[in-house]
DNA sequence: AATGAATGAGGGTTCATTCAT
DNA sequence: AATGAATGAACCCTCATTCAT
């Protein structure tokens, strides 16, 4: 039911929806839908929600399973967010997109929540620029860049494609630490004499 | 016209705009707008054959005056991507997202331009790769990369803020230089020697 | 239950009101609402039975203790019919203003009902009218004149006002006899010498 | 086509009518209707305001016909009533009814309407009061009752029935005096000798 | 060149009611 | 005795579009 509202608001979009057609997808009553949910806006901050959740949730696995080095840190977020956009495409391209149909009211709530995956990125990276790790002269945009490229991934990716998920994990930190320019510790030294 | 359907396309979705809003909001009559365009989709069709036209007619001027270069080329396509998605937010975001909104008989020209804009940077990044300016191991990703950073622009710059447009540009050719991993042919030399 | 039936079909009326409203109203689920009343319009006869009766156990009471001479009954019947709109505002506002919301099954009914209440007050005034007490020369007008002005204080009548019920019972009890001219017997044996 | 929605209204009562079946009893369509009314509630302002100056122009002329003679001013407000029940028993009714069924914006002004109907009368009787030609002990409730036996016409008459319509006025008229115990100017005189 | 009037389809939502439990 | 789940019909309203003028 949720699932089918999901793909709905993916393909066509929120406002282009009818809540009959996502019924009819659940092969469910209209009714029975609305038994559930109070309406349209509801639908759509309960996916919002829960696909902020399951992000977040990926993330802060990931983080906890990495220890404090920034580098490994914007591994693990970078891994987290590529994986989630490849294997949750729909949630993804729904959480990325439709922020903007959100009603005064559960708009605030979402921009936090947004504002939170950003500080999350910000973090690491100003601890990577603090440490000397990171030698991006810009850290913002780099942090946008990096943002960007993985969000990207759920609108282009298909399963049927050549790259293995986890190739493409692979590639992304590769290029995610290209892009805030990271110098292994080792390689400073060895720059420092 | 155009002006007002753009900026509505733009706030709600082509799915959620009414056309009854359109004409309001661009003070004409309902009828009016139905003699000037065929209807709806017309409309869209139009906003985003204007939106590519704009875009890659920027992109044409910026390559006709680079030089040879593949680092120039790049450069070029950068800032002409950038200062669009700076100059043209509005356009840009329908061209970025409307494009699902088209019907069969539209869609299939305007996949080939979308395509047509992916080859100009694969292009060049290729030649790049060749002439061994460019070290990236992950060519394509690096140009989704760059291509997802630059159109993310048009999602969060705000001229009010304090980065200024040709300083952003310059920023996103560095950015986009480094994801490619450019070496400059002197440094090569050197590192050859 | 009935009591919070009652108030939302005297608010909004019989055909706005929704039975989830009463329901929620009364703090009871609305499956139980079902499960003592069979539907919406069952409920509106129990309303309108209950206010018919309460109506009429009133004016019975009143006309049993009253004597025989009509002016007596005339004044019982006001009073009793003031008290009851003052004190049963609710239910009298239904009674007044919802049986057009009827089934045909059940208007039959509640219109002979309806026309007792009239057969009341038509016999009293033409008791009256027999006996020379009441000297109108419109009977009937007097009568609809009596009814409707005591049927009118349902709507008006607010307890925080300054006229205490008792006060106001007086006032149209008089206005009442005013109506169908009454004159007492002792005066008119003065003015026939 | 507002006469199809005053039908409706009067018949079932604003919550109870269906648009469509006003649209249907108009011989229009949905849209049409729609396209001179901005919806339900618009229908119902338009009727109540139109209910309202159909009224109280009728009085208006009543009044500027009558003399300064508050006697005849009540005369000329009851008949002025009376004729306009007779004459349009669906305005009265809805008119009498439905101001609940409007929404605040709109309640205001009509309450305001309401009122200067009360005072109307309330005037007349007052300057009958003071010029000792109108004796009623109650005159704010002899006012009500004047005004509460006219309306109910709306409910009751039929044209089929026996009495005329000039029949009507004069008998309510004559009730009317009584209630508010007019003496005329000549009578008092002679009693007070 | 331009518009007011009109339409049928469909929008989101609520309705009174039923039924399995 | 009492309820949560579910339904189909109907609700008010807005939609994109057409057409006579």
């Amino acid at each position: 039911m949720i699932e089918a509202a999901r793909e709905e608001f993916s393909e066509q979009g929120y406002g282009a929806t009818s809540i009959r057609n996502i019924a009819k997808r659940a092969g469910v009553s209209l009714s029975a839908l609305y038994y559930y949910y109070k309406g349209k806006q509801e639908l759509l901050v309960a996916i919002l929600d829960d696909g902020l959740d399951a992000y977040f949730g990926a993330c802060d696995t990931a983080l906890r399973e990495a220890g404090d080095d920034p580098a490994e840190q914007l591994e693990a977020l970078v891994a987290a967010t590529v994986r989630f956009r490849i294997e949750h495409p729909v949630k993804s391209s729904i959480v990325l997109t439709e922020g903007r149909s959100l009603e005064p009211e559960h708009l605030a709530r979402y921009r936090k929540n947004e504002e939170r995956g950003t500080q999350q990125f910000r973090e690491v990276i100003e601890r990577g620029m603090a440490d000397g790790m990171f030698l991006t002269p810009y850290p913002e945009d780099a942090r946008r860049a990096v943002i960007a490229m993985c969000n990207a991934i759920a609108q282009w990716y298909r399963p049927e494609g050549e790259v293995t998920p986890e190739e493409l994990v692979e590639r992304y930190v590769s290029l995610a630490l290209t892009v805030v320019e990271y110098r292994p510790r080792s390689v400073r030294k060895a720059v420092r004499r």
